[in-house]
RNA sequence: GGGAGUGCGCCGGAGUUGGAGAGCCGGGGCAGACUGUAAAUCUGUUGCUUCACGCUGAAUAGGUUCGAAUCCUAUCACUCCCA
């Protein structure tokens, strides 16, 4: 994988860059739509790099793990091949189901015992096992194994998780750089700074993360339930600390504005379930600000979906047919909200590296929180 | 025209056959939540009110009774049977 910092914003720490991937290349700053079954839910393949214009997805260990299972995707030749999506992807390491799943897991030294939440069988991840098993998935960028703290979370636990996640790091990168890739194009691991909302922890995590000299840095345990500055104010500690040079990832995060507070910080890369999930649940982001589409309200608005929206299906398509099929509990309803909310992010981001180009990044910037958070 | 049966809250169902219904289950309606996806899920609410009180309420109108959704009479509506 290579970076290239194209321009450095002069009045935040917004950047635009490229990466460059076997798999294609990323404009950055980049929103990744999240694919954690090997499919976006309820989302074409195709769609996905015409309308939407993805440029990377995800993908998450845990769940292909346990389905369809390592012995298919390895028989497919691995994900891209197995799902259809040329681009590049990137798989969690099931780090976050350490966290969503924490009712059905243990976590030692060794590594964290999962409890199925399909049949309630038991599995064992370490993060040896964790490397091998993204290996067999095939993902262009895979992430380092470690534990997401919730929110809130106690200084003395946080402490001792964060020590954790860095020796499982050692582990990782030791595991990962005397395998090789099993389909013939790069791998590259990603470490993933931890230490709650504790500024010491965070500073000594994104210190110890950036030593091991990896070519992109990951930021976790955020957007776990924290108040929105308190995420901030992290992110910016540890955006100081990570080196410039490479690219930035804020894992899970986040709404519009989120993402906007966040590249200004210098973030490169973010990945959330929010627009895929909010359009299941109705929840629309436009470029006018944010609707519920299942309200009374839409029912004979016959307006586009988003009359500015990149993707033609938000154009042509009107509320009132959106919350009609979305109200029938119709599968096109969650299809075209989907194809939405992700087409938006994208714009969104494409939109925020212009203005980064152009120079007038802050100013448009603090136009567009106003307008993102409003409730149509 | 005659006979039998059934009627409650937005809809359907359960239940109550003389002893305190604003009460149960679905659905629908009105809202809300969701941040590296156990989520096409979950939560609240759905007679009126000055909202922890109180009021009205079992098709409609009467009656019997200490007490009626329950028993009686009439009317209305619906379903079925006979003509």
């Amino acid at each position: 994988m290579q970076f290239e910092l194209k321009v450095t914003d002069d009045k935040s720490s917004a950047r635009a860059g490229l990466i460059t991937t076997d798999h294609g290349q990323i404009e950055t700053p980049i929103f990744m739509p999240v694919g954690t079954a090997g499919t976006v839910k309820a989302v074409h393949i195709h769609e996905l790099s015409t309308e939407i214009q993805a440029q990377i997805i995800l993908g998450n260990t845990y769940h292909l793990y346990l389905r369809p299972g390592l012995d298919v995707l390895e028989k497919a030749g691995g994900l891209h091949k197995f799902n259809n999506w040329s681009g590049p992807i990137l798989t969690d390491s099931g780090g976050y189901q350490v966290y969503s799943l924490s009712n059905r897991r243990k976590i030692k030294e060794e590594g964290v015992t999962f409890q199925s939440h399909i049949d309630g069988s038991k599995h064992h991840f370490t993060p040896e096992g964790v490397m091998d098993i993204q290996r067999k998935i095939g993902a262009d960028f895979i992430m380092a194994f470690d534990e997401c703290t919730p929110y809130p979370c106690d200084y003395k636990y946080a402490k001792r998780s964060m020590h954790m996640t860095h020796r499982w790091l050692e582990r990782c990168c030791t595991h990962f750089d005397k395998t090789e890739p099993l389909y013939g194009y790069e791998q590259t691991l990603i470490p993933i700074v931890q230490g709650s909302t504790y500024d010491d922890l965070r500073k000594e995590s994104a210190e110890t993360i950036a030593s091991f000299d990896r070519p992109a840095n990951a930021i976790g345990g955020l957007s776990v339930g924290e108040p929105a500055p308190e995420m901030y104010h992290v992110t910016n500690l540890v955006c100081e600390i990570l080196p410039k040079e490479k690219p930035r990832y804020l894992m899970g995060v986040g709404t519009p504005v989120n993402l906007l507070e966040c590249i200004s910080l210098g973030i490169d890369m973010f990945d959330c379930v929010l627009p895929t999930r909010n359009a299941r649940h109705g929840l629309l982001y436009t470029s006018e600000g944010i609707i519920n589409i299942k309200n009374a309200k839409w029912k004979d608005c016959f307006d586009p979906i988003d009359e500015n929206s990149n993707s033609r299906t938000s154009r042509e398509h009107s509320k009132a047919y959106l919350h009609h099929l979305v109200r029938c509990g119709e599968a096109l309803g969650a299809m075209i909200a989907s194809l939405h909310n992700l087409s938006f992010f994208l714009w969104l981001v494409k939109e925020a590296r212009k203005h980064i180009i152009a120079g007038d990044f802050a100013e448009w910037k603090s136009k567009m929180v106003v307008q993102l958070d409003k409730r149509l």
